[in-house]
RNA sequence: CGGGGCGUGGCGCAGCUUGGUAGCGCGGGUGCUUUGGGAGCACUAGGUCGCAGGUUCGAAUCCUGUCGCCCCGACCA
């Protein structure tokens, strides 16, 4: 490819001031990418090179795993997704699914995740279990109504991604192709050039028994991953379980009532008794809401010192009760709870808040569903609100076993924390990126799709169910995020735009431009990926960049054209190799091939 | 949706407090000089100051509304 003649790199010499993170920035700044709109951006031609080798080096390891490429629509009849149950959860309120109606008044949605489309052509085509195992992929835009998309392509309304979806006869193949497709993603995001952590993760809306996430790690990241420093355990830190840590026990001589004027919050209590967070039991009140209209007030304790996973709780109050939950909402707003609330002494809440607090009148259910964590229900002794204003009291002998109270983990994992008694190990905290998810769905969605086959014995059975996903865009922009240095961007050489760009100094200089030439096409019979900038720049413009596309390897054409001699500069690490033309390719090819074993 | 900030040429910004008819740097074009680290000089094109109302003799500037964008939070395969 020519600069000049067949690809303008729009480079700017600002950094747009929209972009906060690096590899954002980078990616304006370059010119891979233009934004459209909120979360809406253009693909420039540098760009879209990068998107096809990722997408190639994808294809290759699906497909050697027996995956088969397909490509389905993007525009989704709402009746598919009304027989999965999904279409009110992902359309109505915190809906993440952009939807529309035709001329006709039927309704559609613009895809975020394609289980549904491709469970119902799958059973269709799969009718015997000698058809199985399938694996189904594609790579194409997907869509999601972000509240807030950010950080250019991490969190966008229009991404592209790989989305797989493998069907079983069995519980058992499934699993075992679940850990296929893991073993395809290391090598997937090795061969990438990414440095990437596998972790237990939460299945979230999608649903499911088993997932697990990869993730970049990358402090620019929007989760939080827990680990072990020897491997032995990593998770999301919305689905890590830990110990936590010990509690200071209350003396014994603390007794009775405790007046807390003003002491609403867990530090102010402390403060003022000369207390510690891990004697106080906080509690916290939520309203779930569910799909059937039906809205359940939850009390949920945890010890003073701990956090409540929202994400958890969402899950156990989902699996507690028949209809499906829409979401979980802190219960905050005083008009809410004036409305259907009585003399709520907020702030000063206890575990034993009376069901008679809530109103007649109110739409609620009548009684608060009571969740004590772990951290809370093992405390024999505590200190926690008075259900009365300006008061907290001393509990003693407590008794969360009684049937009022479902003890559960609701808790946040947090570094410094043990992963088994016997284990002196302690979690540590990063910062992720996720770029791939994995999840055995097992018979949710052949069930509501009624996706079915004959097994051995002539039995019809539901199909059980894999599906497998990676952010292809999001790949390209995590990889800058972790390979960049002040001058811009620094491609694996994997997934980079072009292996080497060729930089003459001097075009007007007939024996430069006739060398240039020379070996421009010399690298183009070779069917190596080669830009040649031949602008009449100066050479300092074409440095720089150079430099910020980050293309791994720079062959400059100077002064020393004259004996035939030019110079191979890796980005990375601005080693020079000063070389005479005629050897140049082969050395080329060499140290490529280093690059290429170094990085997968 | 709550809090904060910003919309002025392709990009980065000044001007707004105190109204007087738009400016700087970069980028673009032309010419000459220069040519291994974002060149110099000269000339030049390009903006209904997000949009709509209002106040005023006069609005980028003041007022009202509205749209868009960014950041924090809530939210999130």
């Amino acid at each position: 490819m020519r600069v000049t003649t067949s690809f303008p790199l729009g480079t700017l010499r600002d950094t747009p001031s929209e972009a906060e993170i690096i590899s954002h920035q980078l990616l304006l700044k370059a010119g891979y990418i233009r934004r459209v709109s909120s979360g809406v951006y253009a693909y420039m031609p540098i760009m879209l090179r990068v998107i096809e080798k990722i997408s190639a080096i994808i294809e290759n390891e699906l497909n050697s795993i027996g995956c088969t490429k397909l490509l389905l629509p993007q525009l989704h009849p709402a009746d598919l997704w009304k027989k999965s149950e999904r279409w009110e959860g992902y359309t109505a309120g915190e809906g993440i699914m952009f939807n529309l109606k035709d001329r006709q008044g039927k309704e559609f949605g613009l895809a975020p995740t394609h289980e549904e489309v491709i469970t119902s052509i799958a059973s269709e085509i799969i009718n015997s279990y000698k058809q199985l195992p399938q694996c189904f992929y594609q790579i194409q835009t997907k869509f999601r109504d972000e509240i807030r998309p950010r950080f250019g392509l991490m969190r966008s309304r229009e991404f592209i991604m790989k989305d797989g979806y493998s069907f079983h006869s069995s519980r058992n193949d499934l699993a075992l192709f679940y850990e296929k497709v893991g073993n395809a993603y290391e090598n997937i995001f090795k061969s990438c050039g990414l440095q990437t952590v596998g972790v237990e993760a939460d299945s979230g809306a999608i649903g499911g028994a088993s997932s697990k996430e990869y993730m970049v790690t990358a402090d620019a990241g929007e989760d939080s991953i827990l680990f072990t420093e020897s491997g032995s355990y990593a998770a999301n830190i919305e689905k890590a379980v830990s110990i936590p840590s010990q509690p200071n026990l209350l003396k014994d001589h603390i007794s009775g009532w405790l007046e807390t004027p003003q002491q609403k919050t867990i530090f102010e209590v402390c403060k003022n008794n000369n207390l510690d967070p891990s004697q106080i039991i906080k509690v916290v009140i939520f309203l779930a809401k569910f799909e059937s209209k039906s809205e359940v007030p939850i009390l949920a304790c945890i010890r003073g010192d701990q956090h409540i996973n929202e994400v958890k709780l969402f899950n156990l109050i989902n699996k507690l009760y028949r209809s499906n939950l829409l979401n979980i909402e802190k219960i905050e707003d005083k008009n809410i709870i004036e409305k259907n609330l009585f003399n709520l002494p907020l702030g000063f809440i206890g575990p034993d808040l009376d069901n008679e607090t809530i109103k007649e009148s109110s739409s609620w259910d009548k009684t608060w569903t009571r969740i004590i964590d772990h951290s809370a229900s093992s405390l024999s002794k505590f200190i926690s609100g008075g259900n009365k204003v300006n008061f907290h009291k001393v509990f003693q002998d407590f008794s969360f076993a009684s049937k009022d109270y479902l003890i559960e983990d609701i808790r946040n994992a947090k570094k410094g924390d043990k992963i088994k008694i016997d284990d002196n190990e302690e979690l540590k905290e990063k910062k992720g990126i996720e770029i791939g998810h994995i999840f055995q769905l097992g018979q949710k969605y052949s069930e509501k799709l009624n996706a079915k086959f004959s097994d051995k014995d002539g039995q019809l059975k539901n199909l059980w169910m894999g599906c497998y996903g990676i952010g292809v865009t999001r790949i390209a922009q995590a990889s800058i995020e972790q390979n960049h240095d002040e001058k811009g961007i620094c491609w694996p050489i994997q997934i980079s735009p072009f292996e080497v760009i060729i930089i003459p100094t001097n075009l007007k200089d007939p024996i430069q431009r006739d060398l240039t030439e020379q070996i421009y096409n010399n690298f183009i019979t070779n069917k190596i990926d080669v830009l040649l900038d031949d602008r009449d720049d100066r050479a300092g413009v074409k440095f720089k960049d150079a430099e910020l596309i980050g293309i791994p390897f720079q062959i400059i054409i100077g002064r020393d054209s004259i004996k035939k001699e030019v110079e191979l500069i890796c980005r990375a690490n601005n080693t020079k190799f000063k070389i005479s033309s005629d050897k140049l390719l082969k050395k080329f090819i060499s140290e490529s091939e280093i690059m290429y074993n170094k990085n997968s």
